[in-house]
DNA sequence: ACAAAAGTGTTTGTGTTACACCCATGT
DNA sequence: ACATGGGTGTAACACAAACACTTTTGT
């Protein structure tokens, strides 16, 4: 939505605009990283109008011969200063209700993108002006953001706090080498709830394929030395975690 | 994909050519039901070019002016018969790989419609051909279908039967009154599994929610007569109803 | 010695499975 | 009488919550 320097190449596809109407199409990425145990989102602020000055989500057109994951990753790159092997992308929803952006018809394409220790967005950033939010703050205060961004947001934070209780996605917010409680700080983090050490220690280490030692030790944190672990192969996660009803 | 007879309304979107590629968007629809107690989904044959003769999802391309999921409908109701109030309606995933469409750059937002006792497509409807097939044996022989369309279906078909588990969506493929054994039928169809009756009928009457009473009783099906249930309230389903594992 | 975090053990309760058993109808 | 599906009871087991307790570091 903030990048529209490419160009249009309709002369290369074979198709007759009186057959069907034509439409814009963006990728948009709600990125999500811990800073300070808190989740933080990426935002863009806006320069031009509609919404001039407010905040939106990183992401813009999808390109003529460009898969639209490619895109994600693109605008990853462009607009956040992410690389492929940084982050864990998956597709969220799509949006396109007639109106949502009043200059023309666009159909967006949001993505998921998840990673630990994303870099300050000004370093080599396409966008002028970008920064992490506390995500709890946008939820609260909607109006922050422009077009339905809001929504996507909420709907991006609600399929991660979900995914975490039956897959490994956490893992996707900790570096390559990571203790038990760091992961743990990871689930209360995003969920926003304090969760028992032990038993969190148990479920996690009995997960099959979930975490695989190291054999290395640290005390960063403080306390006992903690065994390092690495992502284990699987992506489902049996018996799941469940988040904690009140 | 198959109703091409809407024509572009350019003119009405202050939109810059220049400014983005433009692409065409569908609605696709993966409509599922239920008929002598098998998974079935409903096909439409290709008249033209390309995979000509081969089946596809019914769907086509979304109107300017209109909203994504009410093309789900109005695709759903010309090319099955199938009104709003007949079916559980939800996005399941977008498609947009660059040539998944030799003739043209086109983007397909996919749905999943799941409904009881929809009708035969013959009588009232767009496509001159068109019909109900097993699922076991769409997904056993993908080539049947053009395009994507075999991986679409399977998504769908997955997406489904992951949400049996932990949401009260099998009622979307009963009548209005249904017994507990009818139900569990339900689930046996979707997962190709059998189940306990009597574990069955005791997880799925103590969810709350899930089923309210009519205090009506049926003897359809033979032996002793059962009582006719709604759909009930919830949405989720706590605790969540697991498909059984080997 | 003390604080802090890691990790283990135990108890208690809840949900699941597997299966015995009884109930109410049609033929 | 018997087959058929509806529904309840129960014992064995797995899992989760809550929490006492030990271990190993830094200060």
């Amino acid at each position: 939505m903030t990048n529209v320097k490419m160009t249009i190449k309709v002369a290369r596809m074979a198709y007759d605009p009186d057959a069907y109407p034509a439409f814009a199409v963006t990728a948009d990425l709600v990125v999500l990283t811990l800073r300070e145990h808190a989740l933080h989102a990426l935002l863009v602020r806006r320069g031009g109008k509609p919404y001039a000055g407010r905040w939106a989500l990183p992401g813009g057109f999808v390109q003529v011969d460009e898969d639209l994951e490619d895109a994600a990753y693109r605008e990853l790159a462009e607009e956040a200063g992410v690389g492929r092997g940084d982050v864990v992308l998956e597709q969220l929803r799509t949006y396109g209700a007639p109106r949502r952006d009043p200059r023309m018809r666009v159909v967006t394409v949001a993505w998921l993108a998840l990673g630990a220790d994303l870099p300050d967005p000004r370093a080599g950033s396409d966008a002028a002006d970008a920064r992490w939010w506390r995500v709890a703050d946008l939820l609260a205060d909607p109006r922050r953001l422009a077009f339905d961004h809001a929504q996507i947001l909420a709907d991006g934070v609600e399929r991660a706090r979900a995914k975490l209780e039956y897959s490994t996605l956490a893992t996707a917010f900790c570096p390559a080498e990571f203790t038990v409680g760091e992961l743990r700080s990871v689930y209360e983090a995003v969920w926003g709830a304090a969760l028992d050490p032990r038993n969190f220690h148990r479920k996690v280490t009995g997960a099959e394929g979930f975490l695989v030692e190291t054999g290395e030790r640290t005390t960063r944190g403080g306390g006992r030395p903690a065994m390092l672990h690495r992502a284990g192969a699987a992506t489902a996660l049996t018996p799941p975690i469940l988040r904690p009803s009140p």
